[in-house]
Order: structure tokens, then sequence, then C-alpha cells
DNA sequence: TCAGCTATGACACGTCGTGTCATCACTATC
DNA sequence: GATAGTGATGACACGACGTGTCATAGCTGA
């Protein structure tokens, strides 16, 4: 078994996320993984960068579509009105194709170890970067783009985990919206 | 050498910070960084969780500083009033007793490393956490006190960043407040 | 049938980080 | 000023991570 059988990486996927969540991430050993999908060492490592990575496979994609995403929306837009009206779509199409189970199982085991955590953050960190790409390229000076790339994240982060919180009771877009409005409602309080 | 020798934390700092930015952080190993110190690989990983934490070390503090200093702050305060007139304070704190050209090497060695890198992030992510604990503690709803920290937290590291990039030139309270400022125009910029 | 390509297996190896025990230096107490 | 206690360090072994390298097995096309 193993060898040439389809879908070793999807295997790796299972094996890895069922291991971490019956023990822990720390505990669960490379060798442990690869022996419940049926393969060796060396193949868990071609697949993927290290022992994170093998839940976080697939996402590599999202920088370069946000970056589409945001040439393709009308120029007129400004930043906080292109965050408005695209960031509840934006999440659909990186959320589709996994179930609501799976994106528990998944967010139960990054919660439980600091470095999955870790490189969750190196992720929202690079979808930043790629939405401050995006601003500047429409024109938006570095300082604002740098800060609506941020609030776009950070609405979006919040918003996931809020969802994830209440089993996707509200709607992905509705607590988007909720959390947009939360944000504005903060942000435009005088100060002082 | 190195027995009993005071300062072994230091020297092992200054050896790791010097030898990440000659060749780089990967390429440098843990006895590399102890021969230079004058002390062994076992001793590296008692003064430090690992390899990383080198740069990182004393800034455990902080989430408590941020806890005791919001707790501190009069009870009226609104959260966006808290960080419009404490942000910079607090920030000085923080970077108290680093000069600036230690501040950027240790800059110029994080960049150059993902790891790194990642390991700020959850720095920063661990100040979001104690911003957002003591806004709870004063009486601020869950989702607001977690967007304020956030915010808190972001225009902190933006204007950090910028204040660095420009070698220290506006003062760090000014570059906060600029920073603060734009972001109160990009989120107040009515939208849709 | 054969040649070429790709994924996998197998093995060796360096580095990281930990557990454990002995040893050395400083300190307090008498 | 001798001695016991405390805390940091040295020395050694060891498991796990991640990589380099080459052989091998399966798929594909002529």
């Amino acid at each position: 078994m193993g060898r040439w059988q389809p879908g070793a990486r999807e295997r790796l996927e299972q094996a890895a996320l069922d291991l971490f969540l019956e023990q822990g991430f720390t505990e669960t050993t490379v060798p442990q993984i690869t022996a419940r999908a049926g393969l060796t060492t060396r193949t868990f490592f071609r697949h993927f960068a290290d022992k994170r990575e093998v839940l976080f496979a697939g996402e590599e994609s999202v920088p370069e579509r946000v970056a589409r995403f945001m040439a393709e929306a009308p120029p007129s837009l400004g930043p906080m009105e292109l965050i408005s009206e695209n960031l509840a779509p934006a999440a659909a199409e990186i959320f589709e194709g996994r179930s609501l189970d799976y994106l528990l199982r998944r967010r139960a085991a990054i919660d439980a170890e600091p470095a999955l955590h870790e490189r969750e953050l190196r992720k929202f960190s690079l979808m930043s970067q790629a939405l401050e790409q995006g601003f500047r390229a429409r024109g938006v000076d570095e300082l604002t783009a740098q800060l609506a790339a941020e609030v776009a994240v950070t609405t979006l982060r919040i918003a996931v985990t809020r969802w994830l919180n209440q089993h996707g009771d509200p709607g992905l877009p509705a607590t988007i919206d909720q959390t947009l409005a939360a944000m504005r409602h903060l942000t435009n309080t005088p100060s002082a």
C-alpha cells in the first residue's frame, strides 16, 4: 500500500489532523502520521515543508487570488468601500469546499498548539501584504494601504473566529458585516 | 572562561545577533553562538527556550505591564480615547533602554528570517490579548474589546516599522500620532 | 516492448531541544 | 576560616525534525 496509491497528500492531512486532536501536536511524530497514511517519513516532507504545514496546505494561492480580486474591482472604490463590498465574497471563496466540521476540528488543533497559532498568524500576515500591494496598485498611499490591509485582515480574522465559535450560526457574511460595523463604530467614537 | 562569568545571557544575545547578521539565522548553529559567548550548548537552552527566543528575551513582561497600565487609567475613557492618550507613553516604556542602533540591527535580523518574523507576530498577538483583557475589565463588550486591541497593536506595529525605516527621524510619539490619525481618516471615510 | 518521468522507499546525516547527573563557584552560617 | 547549601554550568546521551542522495517502482507515450 502507499506507493502510487492516489491521494497521498489527502491521506496525510487526514491522519495528521486526527492524530493532532487525539494526542496533541507535539506528541505526534511524523513517523506516526506517515504510518497511519501508509507512507514513509521522507514522503511526508516531500509534500509538506514541515510538520505544521500539513494543516495549511492549499492556502498558498490566497495572496495571489486576493491580488487578482482587487485588480478587477472598480477603480473608483476607496479602500473602505472595497473592504465593505468585497470582504465577504472573498472570504466565501477562501472557505469554499471546506466543511464546517473540518474547519472546527482544524481550529481546535490550531488553538491547542502555539506553534500552529504562529503559523496561522503568518498566513494572515501574507494576506495582509497581498492586500497592501493591491491597495498600492490602486493608487492608495503607503500608510493608508498598510492600515487598510490590516483592517481588512483583522476584521476577517475576528469575524471568522466569532463565526466558528458560534458553529456557523449567523452566516459568515452577516458576521463580517457585524464586525465591520463594530469597527466603524469604534473608530468613529469621538476621542478626548 | 564562561563559568560564573557574569552576563552570560547578554553575551549570548550579543553573539547571536552578530552571527545572525553575519551569516543568517538558519546558517548559524547554537554551538557557534555559545562558542563565541564562551559557553556550552546546554547553557544556551537554559537561558532561552529556543534559538529564536534569544532575540525576544525580556519582553515577556509586556503583557502584564499593559494590563497594569490599563487598570490605572481613568475609567471614564473610552477605548479609542485610551489608545490615543496612552499608546505613545506605553510604547516609550517598552523601548526604554534599547538603543536605536540595536533596534535597527534586530529589525534587520528579523526581517531576513520568516521564523523570526513569526515569533514577532506572536509577540504582538500576546500584546493584543492582554489589551483585550484590559478593555474587557473596563466593561467594554467582547467584540469591541477585540477590535480595539487589534487597532491599538496594529497602529503601534505600523508606527514602529515606519519609525525604524526612517531611522527614528520624527520621534516615535509623533509617528504614532500620524498613524492613528491616518487610521481615523481611513475608517471615517464614508463608504458606498 | 522500451524509454522517460515522477513519486516513493531507504539510508545517512546534521541540527534542535531535553533529560540527567556531576561539578564548580558563590554565600551564609557557625 | 571551615563547611554545608544553593544555583548556574559542563558533559553526555538521546529522540525528533528536516535534508541530501540514490535506488526503485509505477505510470505514460511512442
